[in-house]
DNA sequence: CAATGAATGCAACGTTATAACGTTGCTCAT
DNA sequence: ATGAGCAACGTTATAACGTTGCATTCATTG
């Protein structure tokens, strides 16, 4: 092929700390879903899309927006929340709870339970992934008999580039 | 004194798992905020005691509805976010995000993050502390250039009473 | 092509949180 | 005492986030 389409491929650095090429991620979520059967329908991977491109936990108000402007689609709330229940189902995007956002999973072929480190002043976030923290849960877990189905880890505060600017 | 009012005094088990009796936990917020010089206006003090009494994670307009009924005192939502937002600035109390709700904090005198199991099926929480899982998350972020200023971190799941009823 | 089931559209509503502004009650210096 | 200053609280409206219920479309598959 002389134009190579995207290759989808799974990510091996445990340390890219959630980096990659929107089109890439989507690629593998496309090939992922072929893979198991689940309809990623054009409303559901252009939400996918639109929050690979924004680069921060983004709201499903703001997709609505955002919808609007791209495609001259005006989609109501409930199609929204649809598509994002399908992503999350998918593990291909989480949400932050604590900003109700939601970001994309940059691993959605190995990790549900990522931690997240959100800048409060830019808004941008991190996706790291740590067997240990999962670990050390999971131990507590057992000692008080709780099987657990989701985990949160959000960590606020000021990301480096803030601190470096001085804008914090 | 014959009978002896309740004295606050700080929590040292490690692993009490944030169970307290709710008049205790109040004396010792009471004298905390004295210490502090805080202060905890009755208003602040009723909603502590209802979140003590609560036994779960409560939300904003349970706790109006609360305070209605218990004290036939209408009180509208900003009233309650500010008591709300004191006392979690005082740490006494800590907002579940992933629940939208609000749990007294069993150790305000030294635990400000702590980790929380909630159970989806009862709604009850619990509280733990662990000094390793903040040590791990604090090392991710000095690795990255983060500056932490909150950590949110909350497991989803069934608690052990739930499992073994069957309720689940 | 009809039947089916999944996905989407749509209107209304419910829940959670905050903005904007006003009131109360206290302290304290003059 | 009195009026400025301040913290807490009250009131109204509204923003922001999310769901329910039902109608419609659309891609399958028998």
């Amino acid at each position: 092929m002389a134009l190579t389409s995207i290759q989808p491929r799974p990510c091996t650095d445990p340390d890219c700390r959630g980096r990659h090429a929107p089109a890439e991620r989507v690629a593998l979520a496309v090939s992922l879903c072929d893979a198991r059967g689940a309809q990623l329908t054009k409303l559901r991977r252009q939400i996918l899309e639109l929050l690979w491109e924004s680069g921060r936990p983004t709201g499903a108000y703001e997709l609505i927006e955002a919808l609007k402007l791209r495609d001259s689609r005006p989609v109501g709330p409930p199609t929204v929340y649809r598509a994002l229940e399908f992503l999350m189902l998918q593990g291909l995007v989480s949400k932050i709870e604590s900003r109700n956002a939601y970001v994309p999973c940059a691993h959605p072929e190995r990790c549900h339970d990522c931690l997240f480190f959100i800048c409060s002043t830019c808004g941008t976030s991190v996706e790291l992934e740590d067997r240990r923290l999962e670990r050390l849960i999971s131990e507590h877990a057992a000692l008080i008999g709780f099987r657990p189905t989701r985990r949160v880890i959000e960590v606020e505060g000021t990301c480096a580039r803030c601190i470096a600017s001085g804008a914090a």
